[in-house]
DNA sequence: CACGCTATCGCAACACGTAGCGATAAGAGG
DNA sequence: CCTCTTATCGCTACGTGTTGCGATAGCGTG
């Protein structure tokens, strides 16, 4: 699908007026509603649900239609400046200009979620692709378990048997 | 979603009168819409999405409603006869009476769904479970991904840079 | 600048699940 | 068989996304 073009870009921070210039060129329209969509992930770190964001930008102008903020993301999906996947209750996970695709491990429990960097999230997709061919999209990859943490409050707590 | 070549689960060898005797030992309740939500479930194999087994249960009874299918569903997978992931498009995929629990590849150019058994699915989650002491849930895992074919496809037909 | 093509917008309706609540009925005990 | 407790039911309303459609407005061109 898209393919993330290069990028020179501060810190964390990115060169949003390079999203504008790469959907002008697509044929695609620069408009008051993405320019609001595209400020308030600016000022978006890390993950967050596509009803939060949403509600941010009905903060900016209440007037914001739902409709219009997810065909936005998904089209910044489509270009690479988004990702997304999905909690273990099932809602979007979008995740902003991730500097490398990774995976997420949540957690049933205690709903705390960790990132895998590249080489892990490598790791753990290599065994399917080797005997499948299969090529996972690592950054939709979300395992659902129990940490480490809420493993060992179990052993100390155990529960009775029916 | 056309086909799906991963084995099914041959529901049909399951004891349901063991499902009723559970459900009465742990003080739940015996009812006609469990009992329907059994019936339908024995004749289903492989995966189903929850609307599929709502309209299911429809068909037998139309006075079926959707959160008494939704909660009974519930039950069963706390019982452990039941599990649930989440497909491509985020929507709730059970499986009936896993004989083991095991994940799954998903593809998302072509929609088909691959089963992956308990060694696989073992060697794609201990690197994390070595690294992150994560119990990851292998029955909700879904790996989203293009498949060999797909993937062999696109490579022959290829898309246009911007 | 005006024109025209069409991408995008906002709206309304829908699809899938979840949650709260009063009414019903399962099933244990007398 | 009757009573009593309370799990479950069906209903309604909500939350999160998606889709179809007519109206609007980007933006390339003359």
């Amino acid at each position: 699908m898209a393919v993330r073009p290069d990028r020179s870009v501060a810190s964390g921070t990115i060169a949003w007026t390079q999203v504008r210039d790469e959907i002008r060129a697509r044929g695609l329209r620069w408009t008051a509603q993405r320019r609001r969509i595209l400020e308030v992930l600016e000022a978006t770190r890390g993950h967050v649900t596509g009803s939060e964001l949403v509600e941010r930008c009905r903060e900016r102008d209440p007037a914001t239609t739902p409709s219009t903020v997810y065909r936005t993301l998904d089209v910044l999906e489509e270009l690479g400046y988004l990702s997304h996947s999905h909690s273990a209750a099932g809602r979007e996970e979008f995740h902003v200009m991730p500097e490398a695709e990774h995976a997420h491990l949540q957690c049933r429990v205690c709903g705390r979620t960790w990132e895998l960097d590249a080489d892990e999230a490598e790791s753990v997709v290599d065994p399917v692709a080797r005997s499948h061919g299969f090529a996972a999209d690592l950054g939709h990859l979300t395992i659902l378990g129990r940490c480490a943490v809420c493993v060992s409050a179990e052993a100390a707590e155990p529960r009775l048997p029916a």
